[in-house]
DNA sequence: GATATCACTTGTAAAAAGCAAGTGAATTTT
DNA sequence: AAAATTCACTTGCTTTTTACAAGTGATATC
């Protein structure tokens, strides 16, 4: 009945990431948003990873709680919502590229994922500023480039 | 009698991240290793935020198992262990500081933990530096500086 | 009006985390 | 050299989370 349990609340830094999205799938339902461009809760459930419907509404209320996403209706269909990433959110932009990088050296990369590698490595500002634009793109409603 | 349930195995180098230490204690534990300098199972124990025993013993077997930390004896006390981040290990340093930097964002942070935020903005790569020697130090059995 | 879609909720079983106590080997104390 | 302590765990049990399956209510489509 409640979000994901015990808090450290020790005010360490890292702690506090691990209080926000330590688990195993909060991570990956911002990658969907960041990087897919993913926004409903039937595009979360079905991204390929198998997320258990109530544990994806548990999360998304929790994140929702801590101002990393936000919760909006779909103004052309009544019975959507969307979800965007709110700043918040969108700083976790360099730790999800991080947690990629480091990931791209010990597993192999197919195509897509190691021109994201790549580009990590090649054009870092950019890419956090295009990922940025295209978050924000999204939340005013525009389609993303 | 297992390590940590269920992996993603998707391909998603974020998924790969989240199977090795997507938990509310792993990046801890790798924290203390890299930020603190603790390196023994009693450290860990006592490090503030009261992981139980079993729990780390999983986790330490687990991160042993996927090949980011390594335990040896120490061979100044027969009846302890020393763990020590590897490359991989080690390798996982930008993320843990993008996690704090993220998160100096959003709490505050005391003397101590602003200074680490300073150091991030201005000198990170010193910083990295410093840590991968410092890490390195330390598997040698030199005392770090 | 019937059927499908979307975003969930509810109930229950399985897994993991948390807690307390215990074990065995090495070390220190007496 | 026997006794007490330390260290690194393990074991057993309870509580909390996660996973799985099915169901609900409000739109929307056929």
């Amino acid at each position: 009945m409640s979000d994901q349990g015990k808090k450290h609340r020790t005010g360490c830094l890292v702690a506090y990431g691990v209080d926000t999205f330590g688990d195993r799938w909060t991570l990956l339902v911002i990658r969907d948003m960041l990087l897919h461009g993913r926004k409903t809760y039937g595009e979360f459930l079905t991204a390929g990873e198998d997320i258990a419907t109530n544990v994806l509404a548990l999360r998304l209320k929790h994140l929702e709680a801590e101002g990393v996403i936000e919760k909006t209706r779909d103004p052309d269909n009544r019975r959507s919502f969307i979800y965007n990433l709110t700043e918040k959110g969108l700083a976790l932009a360099p730790v999800i590229l991080e947690i990629a990088r480091w990931s791209g050296k010990y597993i192999e990369a197919d195509e897509g994922r190691q021109s994201l590698l790549d580009r990590i490595e090649e054009d870092r500002d950019g890419l956090l500023a295009d990922l940025a634009r295209r978050a924000k793109a999204q939340k005013s409603g525009r389609q993303n480039a």
